[in-house]
DNA sequence: GTCTATATTGAGATAGAC
DNA sequence: GTCTATCTCAATATAGAC
């Protein structure tokens, strides 16, 4: 487990492994019960240590959390930016935005689940303001390859692009609550099988008829 | 306001409409801070009363969500039941089934909103075990729909309809997380709009190539 | 039906020994 | 890096007067 620690180097890594370990317990715990709801003791039952010990790796329970947060959003915006940037063929840039989110799922699903969970809450504090500007510039991202894509007539223009950033971004991110590693699918099958539904619609003949609105 | 109450009738009414308003104002404050983070005393503040007197209504904290979940879940479920019963046509059935989950946004968005935060932590405890009935009903309900439109020809067969089921679920239900009464779009206009996306898809052309999973 | 006053518990956090 | 011991505060809930 200590495979890439060097011999004859005596540890104190720049980032200690023993807090990235307590992070992900926290984050795992965070995600079942919820962050206010979970104890500091429970976090450090599960590290193996007594609460008080806790504070000899973080300020706070608040911190821990801010850590959990920045890490995933960091990650991901970094991800969808060098993609949008990459340019292409708006149905292909879109369809790897959505493969990618839906690859949190394997990757950091607690993180992921933590942050749909508290967003709304958190992104009220000064301390968590961060969010919504990861948030929005995701928003810009992915609503511009949308906006791209219906103005060079892949994509149909009587829907709102807000709208439907709104509504990819939520089906693809809530399903943290109903996925498991060890399911039926994996997230590529289920991103490809979401891309196909999205992109072609559930129906099989026209049903264009979409009975209201008008 | 009091146009219901019968003159004659010296109040004492079944359910006290004092006890209604203490609910209504509780579920807003559970819906915008989640509940474990919302004290008595904030709700007792926005009903103008003190936290003790709280006590008089309800039991506790937990009985007051409980009575929030309750009175929403039974609601919808009871007319998700009515709709499937009334049968007809998958694609309109569904369409109906839609456009209710989407009408509980202008209805009660609070308890709507609570609901989707604080499920996946509630329904754990006995007390609230209520809720996976009632979820695993409106998932047979619903899949049922997509499995006869899948029979008659009407939808696609070539995704999982139960994934299918949760896609739809979610995307609508956590739309209250961006929802305003005074925004842009009736919850009926959003129904419309999500309907015609998810039965005739995003694409303009045949985009039937979804790129992976061979 | 609400208030006053308070009991009681459990939470986050700290100080200093080891 | 962890433990022992404890502080402090805030939260739910209660009892009884009005």
């Amino acid at each position: 487990m200590s495979a890439s620690r060097q011999p004859g180097k005596t540890a104190t890594p720049l980032v200690s492994e023993r807090r990235e370990e307590i992070l992900a317990l926290a984050a795992k715990i965070f995600a079942d019960k919820g962050y206010a709801s979970t104890t500091v003791r429970e976090i450090a039952d599960a590290a193996g240590i007594l609460s008080g010990s806790l504070y000899h790796h973080f300020d706070s329970k608040e911190a821990m959390l801010d850590e959990i947060m920045h890490g995933f959003l960091d990650h991901i915006v970094a991800q969808y930016r060098a993609t949008v940037a990459a340019g292409g063929d708006p149905l292909d840039v879109l369809r790897a935005l959505i493969r990618e989110a839906f690859s949190s799922l394997g990757g950091n699903p607690a993180a992921l689940a933590v942050m749909i969970n508290e967003f709304n809450f958190l992104v009220q504090f000064p301390r968590f303001a961060y969010l919504r500007e990861g948030a929005e510039e995701t928003e810009r991202l992915w609503s511009g390859v949308i906006e791209e894509g219906m103005r060079t007539g892949v994509f149909r223009t009587d829907i709102d692009a807000r709208m439907i950033y709104r509504f990819m971004r939520d089906t693809i991110w809530i399903s943290v609550r109903w996925y498991r590693p060890d399911g039926k699918y994996s997230p590529e099958e289920i991103a490809d099988f979401y891309v196909a539904m999205l992109l072609d619609g559930l129906a099989t003949g026209g049903s264009t008829d979409t009975g209201g609105a008008t």
